[in-house]
RNA sequence: GGGGCUGUAGUAGAGUUGGUUACAACAACGGCCUGUCACGCCGUAGGUCGCGGGUUCAAGUCCCGUCAGCCCCGCCA
C-alpha cells in the first residue's frame, strides 16, 4: 500500500509540549505511533516525538476518512495529524502525562510510512537485552531513556561552548590523521597510502597541537574532540571518547582550577539546575593516598582509612608487626554498625580486597564483650585500648584492617571503602561532591620496563621547587598537576606544561628517551619550544563520564548515540571487518598468517 | 592475557531430582468492542533451549569445548 505524501503539510507543535494552553488550536503533529488502542468506534494513538507523547482521538463521526486510515495503524508508523486541542472529557485526564488533560480531534490524518514490527517494545518499561538494543540502536535511541540522555548532552556541549567563548576562549579544530608518540596507550594506526609503508596514529589526546596553539599565541584555546586509544573497554571506558579539551597561556594551576570550576557550576546548573559551592576542596595527592587510599576519593562519605602502623608495630600478631618493621602500613576502616555483618559478608568483602592483591583482609566487631575476632587474642588490653581509641571504635562497629606495602594496603583498603560506601548505601547519586586532586608525583618507576614513567605526561611540569630534585632524586619531584575527581570518578586532569626546551628535554632523559629518539619523536614540539613558548598550562575533561553521572547511569554505552561492546565491535555496523584485498595493496599492508 | 556472571518463542522470564507433546505473560495475527491511556474480551500462530561434542535407555537440565553480551584485574602517559 502507498505511503501519504507529506505536500505541504508543515509541523506546528510537537508532541510532549501540547498542554492545556493550546486549548482551541488548530495544530499539525508528526510522530511515531507509538501505541494504538481500538475501541472499535474510536481509536486512540499515543503520537511520540522527541519531546514526549500526546493523545490522537480518532472518532468515526468526525471524519470517517482518518478513522479507517487510523484502524491500519501499526506500532512505530510514521504519522502526521491536524486537528483541533481539546480538553478531555471529565473524568478521563491522565494525571500521568505531561499532555494528559488534552488530546487531538483528529481531522486528518497521514500515514508518512510503515513499520515491521518493531523487535521490542520502544516504551519506558520494556527491558531489554543490551545486545539486542546494541544491534537495533536506531530503535533503541528512540526510547524516552536515551532521547533524554542525548539532549543532555547536547545542552551540556552547548553550555561548555558559550562559558569557554564568554571567557575568551576560542575553539580550534586539531588533526585526527597524526603522529605515533611512544608513551602512553596504544595507538589506533591508519595506513597512509600515498606514503606506503607509513602511518598516521589518531590522537590519543590533542596535547601536543594545543600547546602548539600556546606557542602561536592564541592564548585560550578549547575544544570538544574525540579521542582514540586502543586499550580494553570498561563499564567507564570506551575505545573512542570525547574530551573537553582546553589550554591556557600565563597562568598558573590556581587560575585554571578557577575557570574550570566555573564551568563545571554552569554545566551542573543548566543540565540539572544544581548550585554548586565554589571553590571546590582541594587535596595532594599525599593526602588523598593517606586518607582515602586512592587518588579519586568518593567525598559522599567519611569512613576514611586510619593508619595504625605505629600501634601494632609491637604487638604479638606477627602479620601486622612484620609489616610495619617492613616499611609496610597496617590501616584500618571503621564501618560503623557493620558489627551486623555476615561471616559471608566479611568473607565477600575479603575477596573484593583479594582483586587488588590483598593477601588477606582482618576483621573485628566491637561488642559490648570486647573485640569479636580472629584475631583479638594477640593483642595485649593497652593495645587494645590504644586501638579501639585511634580508630574511635563504638560497640557495634565493624573495624576491617589491611596490612601490607603501602600501596596494595592503600588500592585495597580505599577501594572496599568505596565497595562498602555503595553498599551501605553511602552514596546517594543526586549527591554531587567534588576535589581536586594535586600534587601528583611527576614521576613513578616502572619495574617491567626499568625506568620512569611520567604519572600524568611528559610535557607535565614539575613543581618549581621541586626542580633540583630531577638530578638528585626524580622520584620525589611532584608535579604542577590537578584532576578534577566528582563522586569517586576521575572526570577532569591536566597540568601546567613545561614550556623550556632544556627542562623538557631534561624530562624525556628522565623517561629514557634518548636525545635521538626524542629529537624523532617530538623535535617538532622542541622547536616550538625554542621560538617563545609562554607559560601554559591546561586540562581535559571526559565528556562521557560527565554525562554519565549527570544522566545517573553505570555505562558510558548510555550516553554515547553508537557505543561500541566490550570487544570494541559495534553490533549496528559490524565494524570492525575485514576488507578487500585490492584495499590491502593499495596500502601497501599485508596480513600476517596466524602461524607468524 | 586472566577471573566471574548470563544465554529457553519477536521480548523478558518459569522450567523441581535428567523422564509424556518445553510453559504462562507481553508483542504479533484474526475477530468483537465509542473514552481508553502499559485499554479490555475471544481465538490463532510462533521454539536449532546460543553453537559443537560427550555421558545416558533418555539432556533445556549433567560434563567438556566454543561463540556472544556484560562486570572486574592487568592495560588505560
Amino acid at each position: 500500500m502507498l505511503n501519504d505524501k507529506l505536500g505541504n503539510w508543515t509541523r506546528t507543535h510537537r508532541c510532549g509540549d501540547l498542554t492545556a494552553a493550546q486549548i482551541g488550536e488548530e495544530v499539525c503533529v508528526m510522530g511515531w505511533a507509538q501505541r494504538r488502542r481500538d475501541h472499535g468506534g474510536l481509536i486512540f494513538i499515543d503520537l511520540r516525538d522527541r519531546e514526549g507523547v500526546v493523545q490522537l482521538a480518532l472518532d468515526p463521526d468526525r471524519d470517517p476518512t482518518s478513522h479507517q486510515k487510523a484502524e491500519q495503524v501499526r506500532n512505530e508508523f510514521v504519522l502526521a495529524a491536524r486537528g483541533k486541542v481539546s480538553p478531555r472529557p471529565e473524568g478521563t485526564v491522565n494525571p500521568k502525562m505531561k499532555t494528559g488533560e488534552v488530546e487531538i480531534e483528529i481531522s486528518e490524518l497521514l500515514i508518512l510510512n510503515r513499520s515491521e514490527t518493531p523487535p521490542f517494545m520502544l516504551d519506558e518499561f520494556t527491558e531489554v537485552a543490551e545486545n539486542i538494543r546494541l544491534k537495533y540502536r536506531y530503535l533503541d535511541l528512540r526510547r524516552p531513556a536515551l532521547q533524554k540522555n542525548m539532549l543532555m548532552r547536547h545542552l551540556v556541549a552547548k553550555t561548555v561552548r558559550n562559558y569557554f567563548d564568554s571567557q575568551g576562549f576560542i575553539e580550534v579544530e586539531t588533526p585526527v590523521l597524526t603522529k605515533s608518540t611512544p608513551e602512553g596507550a596504544r595507538d589506533y594506526l591508519v595506513p597512509s597510502r600515498v606514503n606506503t609503508g607509513s602511518f598516521y596514529a589518531l590522537p590519543q589526546s590533542p596535547q601536543l597541537f594545543k600547546q602548539l596553539l600556546m606557542v602561536s599565541g592564541f592564548d585560550r584555546y578549547f575544544q570538544i574532540v574525540k579521542c582514540f586509544r586502543d586499550e580494553d573497554l570498561r563499564a567507564d571506558r570506551q575505545p573512542e571518547f570525547t574530551q573537553i579539551d582546553c589550554e591556557m597561556s600565563f597562568v598558573n594551576r590556581a587560575q585554571v582550577m578557577d575557570i574550570m570550576e566555573g564551568m563545571v557550576a554552569k554545566v551542573f546548573k543548566v543540565a540539572l539546575d544544581v548550585d554548586l559551592t565554589l571553590p571546590m576542596p582541594r587535596l595532594s595527592y599525599a593526602e588523598a593516598l593517606d586518607r582515602f587510599g586512592v587518588d579519586n576519593p568518593d567525598l559522599r562519605f567519611g569512613m576514611e582509612l586510619i593508619d595504625i602502623t605505629q600501634q601494632v608495630a609491637g604487638s604479638q600478631f606477627k602479620v601486622f608487626s612484620s609489616v610495619a618493621a617492613s616499611d609496610g602500613l597496617v590501616k584500618a576502616l571503621n564501618v560503623k554498625g557493620g558489627a551486623t555483618f555476615s561471616r559471608k559478608e566479611l568473607d565477600d568483602l575479603t575477596d573484593f580486597a583479594k582483586i587488588y592483591g590483598a593477601k588477606g583482609m582482618a576483621w573485628v566487631k566491637v561488642t559490648e564483650a570486647g573485640w569479636q575476632s580472629p584475631i583479638a587474642k594477640f593483642f595485649t588490653e593497652d593495645e587494645l585500648t590504644a586501638l579501639n581509641e585511634k580508630l574511635a571504635a563504638e560497640v557495634g562497629d565493624l573495624l576491617l584492617f589491611m596490612a601490607d606495602t603501602s600501596a596494595i594496603a592503600n588500592e585495597a583498603l580505599g577501594r572496599l571503602r568505596g565497595h562498602l560506601g555503595q553498599k551501605l548505601g553511602l552514596a546517594s547519586k543526586d549527591n554531587y561532591q567534588f576535589t581536586w586532586v594535586t600534587d601528583f608525583p611527576l614521576l613513578e618507576w616502572d619495574a617491567e620496563q626499568r625506568r620512569h614513567v611520567a604519572v600524568h605526561h611528559p610535557f607535565t611540569a614539575p613543581l618549581e621547587e621541586d626542580i633540583p630534585y630531577l638530578d638528585t632524586d626524580p622520584g620525589k619531584a611532584r608535579a604542577q598537576a590537578y584532576d578534577l575527581v566528582l563522586n569517586g570518578s576521575e572526570i577532569g586532569g591536566g597540568s601546567i606544561r613545561i614550556h623550556d626546551q632544556a627542562v623538557q628535554s631534561r624530562m624525556f632523559e628522565l623517561l629514557g628517551i634518548g636525545a635521538e629518539e626524542a629529537r624523532e619523536k617530538f623535535g617538532f614540539l622542541l622547536d616550538a619550544l625554542d621560538f617563545g613558548a609562554p607559560p601554559h598550562g591546561g586540562i581535559a575533561f571526559g565528556l562521557d563520564r560527565l554525562m554519565m553521572i549527570l544522566a545517573g547511569t553505570d555505562s558510558i554505552r548510555d550516553v554515547i548515540a553508537f557505543p561500541k561492546t566490550q570487544k570494541a565491535t559495534c553490533l549496528l555496523s559490524d565494524a570492525p571487518n575485514e576488507v578487500d584485498d585490492k584495499q590491502l595493496q593499495e596500502l601497501g599492508v599485508r596480513l600476517r598468517t596466524k602461524q607468524q
